[in-house]
DNA sequence: GCCGTTTTCGGCCCGACTGTTTTCAGTCG
């Protein structure tokens, strides 16, 4: 069992201590476990079998116990108890916006409810009523939280909802006076590649008329709460959103709180307890004086710490890193100098070369890697070597009327069933770059996955793995493989690892970035575009690689036009 | 269940809003 199993395991224990109405600090104690585990380098086979699981803040006697009975047997008797005395769809359960452990566990044993389909009926059939604390309006809320889940499982893809709330703000900013300045907080400010909710905070001496004004927009489809700093609401286009309103004194520390994530402020304010000041969304405090900030930076400061950019808050080491001076400099879109993954109309792209070459350049890349699918990707109108020919002679055709700027020849090649390549080394020495992605066969064993990709990355013109998990967010899952093995292939055959900047994909996931980049593998920033559009989900990708902690020097397509015409030719 | 400049017991981050209460528990972020 891996580390990953480990931690989920860890946290629905929490989640079905908090169902069965156990000690609420027990639940917590391993959530805290889970974190700590997910926040250890140490591999969990090393922590187990040299009895260093204890040494890990968080993890004590009992847990470490059941960690090593789960590691070293794959199976947890406590667990398994657990879990047959609560019914599976209590946890579902908790996804219904307005219900939490307290509230299920009473309609579980007063009503026997067991799934949110049985929830729902009893809803209509006004059974909610009779119970103590439940009133109509509860029963109300409950229904339409139900009708949330059904109809969108609450998340949404980064780029849907921030466009969405980017959209908002200009509403906002048209229709409500008397804001002095607004933010997008939340997940999407930290580039999480999926979230839940849209979070605005706003600082205004007029709070109440804000709220007011911001509840009535024509995009508020309805209500769920509003109250004098705070309103929540669902948003027509069916996405949450909170809004909340502080004074304009309260405002960097409101940013800062209401940008999170929970796991960074949490260590955040244990840390500053330590020092004696208290934070909340209203100020830092020392014995009960504000310390003054103007802003984030001013605010990190007075905590003794480097500025941390939003999109690392994630309590994944950068709290540590900030008090060391040791945060990296992220990556920025002008680090950025040209592009690979790109297809056009000879595969199953929308746009002619010329149109794709043309957007990038004047995008003020330096260059960019036309890559259609190979022969075998029939369902997306692979090409067959004539085809090649012909493309190849269009590139060669524009690189000639081109000054300081290069479009290079490339394939994104299946990787076949067997881990070989889908045209034969001949060819496949030809191109100026070769990527190598999965696209069928994604139910083998992970074993049987891993083999097949290392022997894609161990072929030599084997430029780089495109989108290695296969994902797509809120579709479909990633194929299970041995990311740790394909890193280290990827060091010994100087391969780079693509980050897929569609925001449907964003594969290579941020959490993995930092270990290829203590690896030295680089990381290739790719928008795997289909049309002239899809040039621009690069701010995904980019969002998503600051995210990871990446910096420009770990970045391939970072490198200008020579370094990068010399890397090709070397490799 | 975990932890310790509050160290083997008694805490465990902090505050807004709602609904059902008549002073507060539950949920959420």
């Amino acid at each position: 069992m891996n580390k990953k199993q480990v931690i989920d395991v860890l946290n629905e224990i929490g989640l079905l201590l908090e169902l069965k109405e156990e000690l609420p600090f027990k639940a917590r104690a391993y959530y805290n476990a889970a974190r700590a585990l997910e926040l250890e380098d140490a591999d969990i086979d090393e922590l187990v079998s040299q009895n260093k699981l204890r040494q890990v803040k968080g993890i004590g006697e009992a847990i470490a116990k059941k960690i090593t009975e789960l590691v070293t047997t794959g199976h947890l008797e406590y667990y398994e108890r657990l879990k047959k005395e609560v019914p599976p769809g209590l946890i579902e359960m908790l996804k219904i916006p307005g219900l939490g452990p307290k509230r299920i566990q009473t309609l579980y044993k007063k009503l026997g409810i067991t799934t949110i389909g049985e929830l729902e009926y009893a809803c209509i059939e006004n059974r909610l009523l009779e119970l103590e604390g439940f009133g109509k309006r509860t029963q109300e809320k409950i229904l339409k939280g139900i009708e949330y889940v059904k109809r969108y499982q609450g998340q949404f893809l980064y780029s849907d909802a921030k466009a969405a709330a980017e959209q908002l703000l200009i509403e906002i900013g048209d229709v409500i006076d008397g804001i002095s300045v607004i933010s997008i907080a939340g997940g999407i400010r930290r580039c999480k590649e999926i979230t839940k909710d849209i979070d605005i905070v706003a600082a205004s001496e007029n709070q109440q008329e804000v709220i007011d004004a911001f509840v009535a927009l024509p995009s508020v489809e309805s209500i769920i709460a509003s109250g004098d700093t705070k309103a929540s609401v669902h948003l027509r286009s069916g996405i949450n959103t909170d809004l909340r309103v502080v004074s304009n004194l309260q405002y960097p520390y409101a940013l800062h709180h209401f940008t999170g994530s929970k796991e960074h402020n949490t260590a955040m304010r244990h840390r500053a307890k330590r020092m004696g000041i208290k934070i909340n969304e209203y100020g830092l405090f020392k014995n009960e004086e504000l310390i003054k900030c103007s802003d984030e930076h001013d605010f990190f400061k007075a905590l003794g710490l480097q500025y941390i950019p939003p999109e690392i808050r994630e309590n994944m080491g950068e709290i540590e890193a900030a008090e060391e001076g040791k945060l990296p400099d992220l990556l920025k879109s002008s680090d950025i100098k040209g592009i690979f993954h790109v297809h056009t109309a000879y595969s199953d792209g929308s746009a002619t070369i010329t149109d794709m070459v043309n957007a990038a350049f004047a995008k003020g890349y330096e260059y960019i890697g036309i890559s259609d699918h190979s022969q075998s990707a029939f369902y997306a109108g692979g090409l067959k070597p004539e085809a090649l020919m012909r493309q190849w002679r269009e590139i060669d055709e524009l690189n000639e009327s081109l000054r300081a700027r290069k479009v290079f020849k490339g394939i994104e090649c299946d990787i076949l069933l067997d881990g070989s390549l889908d045209y034969d080394d001949e060819l496949l020495s030809k191109f100026d770059f070769v990527i190598a992605s999965v696209h069928s066969h994604f139910n083998l064993s992970k074993e049987q996955m891993t083999a097949r990709i290392l022997r894609a990355i161990a072929n030599p013109y084997v430029t780089m793995i495109g989108h290695v998990s296969g994902r797509l967010l809120l579709a479909r899952q990633g194929y299970e493989c041995d990311m740790d093995a394909i890193i280290e292939a990827c060091i010994e055959y100087g391969v780079a690892l693509e980050l897929n900047a569609n925001p449907h994909r964003l594969d290579l996931d941020w959490r993995y970035c930092g270990l290829a980049k203590s690896k030295g593998v680089k990381i290739v920033i790719n928008p795997d575009a289909h049309n002239v559009d899809g040039l621009n989900d690069m701010e995904y990708g980019i969002g998503i690689a600051r995210k990871g902690w990446l910096e420009a020097k770990d970045v391939l397509n970072s490198m200008n036009l020579d370094e990068i015409i010399a890397y090709l030719a070397a490799r």
